[in-house]
This record gives C-alpha cells, sequence and structure tokens, in this order.
DNA sequence: TTAAAAAGTGCAAACGTTTACAACTATTCT
DNA sequence: AGAATAGTTGTAAACGTTTGCACTTTTTAA
C-alpha cells in the first residue's frame, strides 16, 4: 500500500539480527548491548524504518491513543480544554482521536463503543451530560475514563473541574453588594449535573439566604441568538443582575442591551460563569468566573496518564481554583 | 484487558460457522445464506461482539481513520473548518485523529509522520504554511492528502479554499468606494502562500491600479493584544481603512479605537479577511470577508473519501464562494 | 578457576482480523 | 440426467508487531 514498508523484518536482516531485538532497540529496551543497538540504529536510519503502530497495538494490546468526546468543536469552552488535554497528551505521546457528538447522527454511547473498538487506551468525556446508556458503556470496559469540566452525579467517575456552587455564590454575592436584588440565572440544558446539583441550588439557597425571593431562572438559553432574544423576558421581570453559564450567551444579552440602548452595567449588571476568548473581547467586557480551561484539560489529561499505567492516583475528584474575573459589565466601585 | 473480550472466534464457535463467515456478515458481505447471517447475527447480538478495529486494521490495511493537522484548537477559524471536516467523515463513517502543531515540541514532518505511523487512510491539512519537510513527508506515501483553507505554491496537493486575491480585491474595493484611500493590509504570518501569492499581490495590484501610491502592509500581527497594539501605528500612518486577515486580530483594533474614542468606521473602518463567530459577536459587528468555513472542511472531507476509495476527482483545486458581508465596521450607505 | 548470576539474543507463539483459494452444495440449462 | 454454473462455506496464510521462554554469552563473586 505504502510507497515504502519497511518492516521490522527488513531491519533485522539488515541489520543481522533477530527481529525480536529489533523490536527492543526500538521499544528503548535496556537488554541489548551497546553496539549491536549501535548497528541496528543505523540500519533503522538508513531504511527509514519507522513501526506501524497498527500492529504494534495489536501484539502490545496498547494503541497510545486516547478518545476525546467533545459536543462541539466551535465551542470554544471545548476547544480549551482540548487544548490542555492535547498539550498533556503530546508531552506523553498520545494522540488523540476525537468524537463530537452534538450531531443527531451520533450518540453518546455510540460514540464510546467506536473508541473503544479502536482500541483507545482511555477516554475524556467532556459532555456536561452523561446518559445512563454511556455509563453503562464504560463500565462495560476496563478503559480508564476521566470527566473535564463536568461531573457524573453520582462521582463514579474521575473528574476535574472547579467548585461551581461556591463560584456561582461568590459571583451572585458581587451583584448582591453591588446592590442587585432582581438576580436571574440563565442555563442551558436544565438537566445537567452541574444546573441540576450545582448551580441551581446554588442559586436558591443563595435567594433564600438573602431573601429575595424565588428569582427567576431560565433554562434552554443556548446560544447567542437565544440571549439576544430573552432581554425582554429578563426586562419584563425587572431583572437588574444576572448570571449566564455560556459567555456567548451573556454577549447575546449583552448586544441586545446595547441595541436596545439599556445601560450595561448602569441598568444590567452581568456575570459569566464560563469566560473564554469571546468574554474579553466584547466590549463592555464581560465580567466573569474564569474557569481555568486549559488546566482543567491538562490535569485531566495527566490524570488519565496515570490510570492508564495503573498508577496510584490518590485524589479523582479534583477542584481546580477558579477566579471571578471583575471587568465592565459590572459595577466597578 | 478488556472485562468483556468477545472475539470473532468465540462467535464462530457459537454459531458453529468459520470465523471467515462470521467475518463475511460482520463486513456486510452478500455471499452467505440468509439463515446463516440471521444465525451468526442472533450470536453477535448475544454475546455483544464488537470487531477489534486494531485487528481490522492490520488485516486489511485500512484504519477507517483520518489525520486532521491544524494549527490551533482554540482559533474559530480552524474549528469550524474542522466541524464541516467532522460532520462528514462522521458520515462516512471515519475517526478522526487530531494533530495540533502550534507546540513547540511538534513539527509538521513529525505530525505527519507520526499520523502515517498510525496508518491513517488521509490526512487533511489545514496549516497554513507547509514547510518543504512536509511535503517530502507526504511524498513519501500513498496516503492522500487534501488541503483545507490553504494552498501549496505548486498547486501539487488537491486543495479547498476560496479565491482569495478575488475576496481581497473586492474587499478593497468596498473601501474605496466609501471613500477611503489610505488603505492597510494587516497580516499575521508574512510568509505563507496564501499571503504571499494571493493577498499581498492582489493588495499591491489594487493599490497600483487606483493610484493609491505604496500603502501599507503590517506583518507579524496574530492576535487581539498585536491588534490593540497596531493602532497607534495605524493612526500614525493617517490609515483610514484596513483589511485584517483574522477577525480577533481586527476585533484588538476595532476595541483600541473604541478605548481611544475613535469613530469605528467614521474614522477607521475595518474589514476582516476571515469571519468567525467573532465578528459577528462584537459591537461594532465587523464587515468581513465570509469563508464558508464548514463548507470548505465539508468538501475537502468528501473529497478525501473520494481519494482515499481511488475513485476519479476531477476537479482537485477547489475554490468555494465567499460573501462579503456589511456590517457595521464600515459605512452602510 | 569456577559456579552462580546477569545480560544479551533468538524462537515462535500470540494479538484478532481479512481474504485468496479450495471445496462443497444447490441451481440452472440442455 | 448430467454438466455447467452460481452460491455458500471453510481452511489457512497473511498483516507487522510484542513478548515469554529458552538458550548462550558475559560478568561477578568467592
Amino acid at each position: 500500500m505504502r510507497k515504502q514498508d519497511i518492516t521490522i523484518y527488513d531491519v533485522a536482516r539488515e541489520a543481522k539480527v533477530s527481529m525480536a531485538t529489533v523490536s527492543r532497540v526500538v521499544n528503548g529496551n535496556t537488554n541489548v548491548r551497546k553496539d549491536t543497538r549501535d548497528r541496528v540504529m543505523k540500519v533503522i536510519n538508513r531504511l527509514h524504518y519507522q513501526p506501524n503502530a497498527v500492529a504494534q497495538g495489536l501484539a502490545s494490546k496498547r494503541t497510545t491513543t486516547v478518545g476525546l468526546i467533545v459536543p462541539d468543536l466551535t465551542n470554544l469552552y471545548f476547544a480549551e480544554l482540548s487544548k490542555g488535554i492535547d498539550d498533556i497528551a503530546l508531552l506523553y505521546k498520545y494522540n488523540i482521536i476525537i468524537t463530537s457528538i452534538e450531531n443527531r447522527l451520533m450518540r453518546e454511547d455510540q460514540a464510546i463503543q467506536g473508541l473503544l473498538n479502536k482500541q483507545v487506551d482511555g477516554v475524556i468525556y467532556m459532555s456536561d451530560t452523561l446518559p445512563e446508556e454511556a455509563v453503562e458503556a464504560f463500565k462495560r470496559t476496563d478503559t480508564p475514563v476521566v470527566l473535564a469540566g463536568t461531573k457524573d452525579s453520582h462521582s463514579e467517575f474521575p473528574s476535574v473541574a472547579i467548585d461551581y456552587k461556591k463560584a456561582d455564590t461568590e459571583a451572585l454575592n458581587l451583584l448582591y453588594n453591588d446592590g442587585r436584588k432582581n438576580l436571574a440565572l440563565v442555563i442551558g440544558n436544565p438537566d445537567t449535573v452541574v444546573n441540576v446539583q450545582n448551580r441551581i441550588p446554588a442559586y436558591k439557597k443563595f435567594m433564600a439566604d438573602h431573601n429575595l425571593g424565588e428569582g427567576h431562572i431560565y433554562s434552554n438559553v443556548k446560544d447567542h441568538s437565544d440571549g439576544y432574544n430573552l432581554l425582554s423576558q429578563l426586562d419584563h421581570d425587572g431583572v437588574d443582575g444576572v448570571i449566564v453559564t455560556r459567555d456567548v450567551t451573556a454577549v447575546g444579552i449583552l448586544n441586545s442591551a446595547i441595541d436596545a440602548g439599556k445601560k450595561v452595567p448602569e441598568e444590567l449588571e452581568i456575570i459569566t460563569a464560563s469566560a473564554t476568548q469571546i468574554a474579553s473581547v466584547v466590549r463592555p467586557a464581560l465580567t466573569a468566573i474564569r474557569q481555568p480551561l486549559y488546566d482543567i484539560g491538562a490535569v485531566a489529561m495527566r490524570m488519565l496518564t496515570k490510570l492508564m499505567n495503573n498508577e496510584e492516583v490518590p485524589e479523582t475528584q479534583i477542584e481546580l481554583p477558579y477566579e471571578i474575573l471583575k471587568k465592565q459589565s459590572t459595577t466597578n466601585e
């Protein structure tokens, strides 16, 4: 098939050793005499021998490949996570098979099964929702899995994320201290673990603790135009401070406000709960919970390397520090 | 290794056929009697048999995997290209191994070699620069390659892109017709094929054709902050209309102008030569050459599937239509 | 100097499929 | 009915590595 198809066998013949020895030098096994190693290396270089990773995978049962399951590549939240993953993967010489699952044709469990069939050594799962079939698919295998930037409801799987509850509470407090009393929460899918177990309870608790009434939770507000269209509702409900999970959604609200002549932050304060490039590039720039997305990805991948090597991983539920980045969409005292 | 490790052999035994027959039904070969096919399928379902893709890859020499080489996942230009690629790949049941090469540790030719070692059936290359070693690496193999959103200098490789020269000329013309005479071009790497062979010549020709003098080409302006810092230079040079290759760079210039109290588009018109989400989300929204990024990716991947199947591909240098999207960063007549 | 231990090497059997090819069975045609 | 043909199935050799085991050589220790 390949124009140049040098196998380990060719190298063995030329170097007058067995293929086992060639394999050993290729894999850096120390049990090879210096001069035979040199001899083999010389042949390898001369013939431009490159091991066939598929054959290696079959024989060794390790493919040095990890699977990524991600909802949407063009969502910078996931792109930035992926970058952290990718850099660490490179460091440890793993390749990445990426599977995006927003597409109707691809269900979570199919994505997982596809990766397992490819014999990936591990999987990083980034979707904010982990359906039962996906859990089942993972459980049917020994392949380690790490969740990045999300959590599962029972903490069955290792995960790397932030303390969403604490972060949201802190953000709400910032609005509250700015004198805002009619606080709202804008989320996408209301059924995700993070929303159900963290954001919504944190919001409700905060509202209750401060006697602010029921408040307003707006669900299924997922993109720029959803955010744009939400403004009239916010106006109607008299909201003066809002936390928005996705930053492009927040930008939608922001732009809608600008276009309607409504002042941000004077009349409406906006905080986004996940800051990507976009949050800092719009004007007024968005105050945000800055999640360390790159680091979350990197730490998740690092943890996965340990799991793949059966190394000890003392803590599998990791929460990384976040910070509240005050910008122009909230009042600067 | 796997908890559950059912092989084709187990299925064969249970169904009382040979592994060859099982293989045939798995691969949809028609030369199997209906009732044996049913019998085998029943066993496959009962045992939850899933073929080992690595073994398939070794035996068949096809991995149904394609490699993507991309500079930066968090650059939406590439993310949107990738999405088009991904969707078509899913349709044709290919997996995607993604390799990002911005990292210092990973050179283009190493990335390519890595993918070839994994026996990918094809490669899509998206970097705007194609070093000589990368060309060599590609030439050493029969694995088909398609360039997406970029071109090589000698049109040696199949590619899918737009007519950059025409698009830029049209954009310059828009500025010119708005009465702007001091036009500038802002690019990133000045050595890319697209810049050297298309954008720069188009700019120079336009300036010459309209007797606008030498003009100003600003190179190595690559991100938001580069753009932000460039504004003073633009001011100094009296530029009143500018084409910027990357949209976040354009946004940098835009934000710098806003912060400096300079009016856009009244005092400075800005057009970006590649529009992602970001161009439409900032205010004033950026007038842009809208490249059909998703489609470029999709068409590139579709072409690759044909090349991988040794099908006839009549035209391998494809240019897709673009449009000039007039927004708020240029005057609306 | 010699026995024991360590280091270096080769043999051959995996790994889990695909796929010529051969062989057998059922069908069609005359 | 018999021959030719088409359809169905099995056998076994790939595919290109890794790796346990046995064997040989070298080193170490007494």
